[in-house]
DNA sequence: CGGTATCCCACCGGATACTG
DNA sequence: CAGTATCCGGTGGGATACCG
C-alpha cells in the first residue's frame, strides 16, 4: 500500500527490528511486524479467501465485499511479496490469474483465531467499559 | 463495521468446494475489531509496561521509546476506554496518575504472543520472499 | 507532573477512468 | 479479465507550545 514513488528504495528491510528494540520491547516489535503485515484494512479477509483454494482476481473482488480494485491490487501485491500468497498467471485470452495462501499464510490465520477467540470472550465487557467511559465523560464535559 | 450478515448470496457454483460458510466473513470481522484496539503504533508497548504493574505517565513516556506525549496520551485514553487500562488519580502535590493493565489486556497480549511465535518462526521465509520479490520486480522494470 | 491545544504532513484508502 | 494511473479526502501520528 505505498503510493507509487513511496516504495523506491529496493532495500529489503530483512532484519528491520532488531537494532531499534531491546529487552522487553522485543516483543512489542515483533508483534508490530505482524501487524504491519496483516493490519492493512483488507489483508485478513483476502487471507481467509485465498486459504480456502485459489481464487481469481474477480472472485475476490466479490467475495471481499467494499473492496475497490486499487486496494484489491495493493494489498495482494503486499501480500505476495511477503510470501502469504502465491500468484499463478495462465497466458490465456482472457487472462487468468490465481491466487493462492501459502501454509504460512495458513498458520498466521491460524495464529488470529486465537485473537478472535479473544474478541468473542470479550466483546461484551468492551462495549460495557466504552459505555461507562463515554457516560462519564459527558459528565464531566 | 459490521455489515449486517449480506453474505447472504446463494452461490450457485458449488463446484470447487467454496460452499458458502458465512463464518468468514464474521471472522474476518472479528479480526479486525481486536486490530482496530491495538492496530495503532503505540498499543501494544504501552500494554506491555503496564501489565508489569502500576506505571506512571512519565514513565510510560520514558520506557515507551520514541513516543510522543500526544501519542502516549491519546494512546492511553483509548485503551482506557476499551477497559484495557486502569488509570487511578492520586490528588497530591504534584499530581500523581499511574496505569495498570486490566485482566482482560494481559489476556490480550497472552493471545498476541502467539502471533510473536508465528513471526519469529517464519521472520526469515518473510525477509526471504521479499528479497526475492524485489528483485524480480527489478528485473521487469 | 500530567496533561491540552495547534499545526502540519505523510500516507492509507476511496472513486473513477483508462489499458493490454 | 486483470490490472494501472490519477486525483482526492480523512486521519494517524510527529513537533511544539501552553496550562492546572
Amino acid at each position: 500500500m505505498h503510493e507509487p514513488d513511496a516504495e523506491a528504495g529496493p532495500k529489503p528491510d530483512a532484519d528491520r527490528g532488531r537494532a531499534a528494540c531491546s529487552g522487553d520491547h522485543v516483543r512489542a516489535c515483533t508483534v508490530r511486524e505482524v501487524l504491519d503485515r496483516v493490519g492493512g484494512k483488507w489483508s485478513i479477509g483476502i487471507i481467509i479467501e485465498a486459504s480456502r483454494g485459489p481464487i481469481r482476481f474477480t472472485e475476490l473482488e466479490r467475495s471481499v465485499e467494499g473492496i475497490s480494485r486499487r486496494m484489491l491490487t495493493l494489498t495482494l501485491r503486499n501480500l505476495e511479496r511477503d510470501g502469504l500468497l502465491v500468484r499463478t498467471t495462465y497466458p490465456t485470452v482472457p487472462p487468468r490469474v490465481e491466487y493462492v495462501a501459502t501454509e504460512m499464510a495458513r498458520e498466521l490465520y491460524d495464529s488470529l483465531l486465537v485473537l478472535t477467540g479473544w474478541a468473542e470472550r470479550h466483546r461484551q465487557a468492551i462495549a460495557a467499559a466504552r459505555e461507562a467511559y463515554d457516560r462519564r465523560s459527558a459528565g464531566t464535559d
